[in-house]
DNA sequence: AGTTAGCTTGGGAGCGCTCTCAGAGGGGGA
DNA sequence: TCCCCCTCTGAGAGCGCTCCCAAGCTAACT
């Protein structure tokens, strides 16, 4: 019995220095062939891999990327939304050969606990945000922190270098001329929570959507809180002002709108055309099936990884925010009928 | 300008030496009051955190709990299993003052790289496997790589000593049951995959419920693949055979189902009684709402973390494998009338 | 007063790697 | 022939921590 196995005992195999060896195992050139065969040799029979801790503390680079979900609980539970954000940011960082670390807030009292937890050096060399609330602490602790970050969603301030978003504002404002389009007069909206920047955008959008349609709103606007529950609600209220015509910020809130509508006795798009946002519920899942707003959350994801990596490595110097484009989907719910 | 803040630093502003500002960082006793004091005041000063990288290097522990989610594409997207799973591992690792990594397998090429990574030395201190497939090769590399680990599922050959299940069989013998007390005669089912120890569980357990009563399942047996799309079609070729009850082996084969009874012009429950399996359709989303055997996924991912702690910590060391029971939730689909 | 035990403290060694630098060796150009 | 440069290699230092041991000190008991 040897040593444990590291780069000095695969070196002693191999006949080569530890130097020779590290330099194989990370690919570096000025490497003779027969050196870096016998190291390959070596490193194959003994199925040696190298130690994450030590790489890290020597080159004060870990490999792990961080995503931050805070207050994820109410939502993650049936909300596919963060599913595919993870997904996407998995597989980027897959594709980078680094490893993903995930934070979920549970509650407020983990919350310091666990920025604790992120900003401890030697852990993360970055973290993705989603800042799903405004005035979020966590930007602040990974500013002062001096720990690399990626926002997800548009941040509220000016407070983040990076971002990487969907744009909220143009595709509500996309499903408000759609609404229009479809011979709707009397339109509402179901809005995300303003406390988010989401929230406020497709509020933003759908106004200046109407406005430029020459529609009012006369006042239906309701908020909802991602929910489907909410979204229900929220109609519930809309219809006491006469909607025939409504953009729900979110699928599942457009979902709590549909039965909601349901309940109320009335058909969906004949009484009341329906404009979602997200794009997440599949064909099939509801009846009718849901005209929306897509949002490319899955690439949003990679998008952020990607620019994370690249910020940590050096290769960003200035402020960089991503803005991907969010296209309409026309199913059913919308009553709308293409010319012939 | 000093040192980078460090033990020895903080040691320097505290007056001791760094030995004692570990101990006093890791909570360890035999630390006088006042040095005590000065040094959390150098801390609380400075802002000062441990270094993990460096801290995992010495001691051989990282704090970093990995979960490794196989073939995970195709059901993350809708399905809000790996979502509750991951929040139940989550929320246990917070509590333990881990970490979590996450390791989804993308594609079938992925499996390898991310493989050894889970692998690799001074990164995870263990990982918990979701066992989604038999034959799976991830716990037999893990094995190899002398890798603490925990199996969710039920492992399929005695090759894991640490598992945390639910009760799949139990719970599909009351569906059976149930089904047959709400006078349904003619029972199907839709299994899950039959590669997975969940679907021959969640069959068999149905087999056996149905024995019980004594009738016959007559080869009213199809399988799906987790997919709505998978248990629609099932449901029609059930139709076939002319079932007026059905158990379907998970939560989004129901809803596919549930669509089918409705496409085909038929009635649930009054024609087709469905009785599902996760638990996971939050009430109002179908109509009639499912009546589904209800498994605390949650709690499964929760108590998986917390084994992997102890198992990592030599708590344990005989095998142990836990089997949540699983619940009956009646609600519309089957129909079910109580005596009053 | 002597002895012992217990508490407190500091320092050495080492975890396995990266980074830098110096030096050996060899080929090509003047 | 000499010199320079380029390629390849090895060794030292150090990353920040934990672990262990030795030593100092105090208190308690004989």
């Amino acid at each position: 019995m040897g040593q444990r196995l590291n780069l000095e005992e695969i070196g002693r195999m191999a006949g080569v220095s530890r130097s020779t060896v590290s330099r194989v195992v990370n690919g570096e050139p000025n490497v003779s062939n027969s050196a870096a065969k016998r190291v390959k040799a070596a490193i194959a029979e003994t199925g040696y891999r190298p130690h994450a801790a030590a790489r890290s503390l020597a080159s004060n680079r870990t490999g792990v990327l961080g995503l931050v979900i805070p207050s994820a609980v109410a939502t993650l539970f049936d909300d596919p939304y963060f599913g595919r954000l993870i997904l996407g940011a998995s597989g980027e960082t897959n594709a980078l050969d680094a490893t993903l670390a995930l934070f979920l807030f549970e509650q407020d009292n983990d919350e310091n606990s666990i920025i604790s937890r992120v900003v401890n050096p030697g852990l993360v060399d970055g973290v993705i945000v989603t800042a799903t609330t405004m005035g979020d602490p966590v930007i602040e602790h990974l500013r002062q922190a001096n720990m690399p970050f990626v926002v997800v969603g548009r941040p509220d301030d000016g407070s983040a270098s990076y971002s990487v978003d969907a744009d909220n504002r143009g595709g509500a404002k996309i499903a408000a001329k759609h609404l229009v389009s479809c011979g709707r007069t009397r339109i509402g909206i179901i809005t995300p929570p303003s406390n988010t920047t989401a929230g406020l955008d497709r509020r933003l959008g759908f106004l200046e959507g109407l406005e430029e349609a020459g529609i009012d709103a006369g006042g239906r606007i309701e908020e909802g809180n991602w929910t489907e529950a909410s979204g229900a609600a929220a109609l519930m209220r809309l219809l006491e002002s006469g909607v025939d015509g409504v953009f729900a910020g979110s699928d599942r809130m457009a979902v709590g709108a549909l039965n909601a509508i349901r309940a109320a006795g009335l058909r969906c798009p004949e009484d009341v055309a329906l404009v979602s946002f997200d794009g997440l519920v599949p064909a099939g899942q509801t009846s009718p099936q849901l005209t929306s707003i897509v949002q490319p959350i899955n690439e949003v994801g990679q998008r952020a990884a990607r620019l994370l990596k690249s910020v940590i490595d050096g290769e960003i110097t200035t402020s960089e925010h991503v803005v991907f484009p969010t296209t309409l989907a026309i199913a059913e719910s919308c009553g709308f009928k293409a010319m012939t």
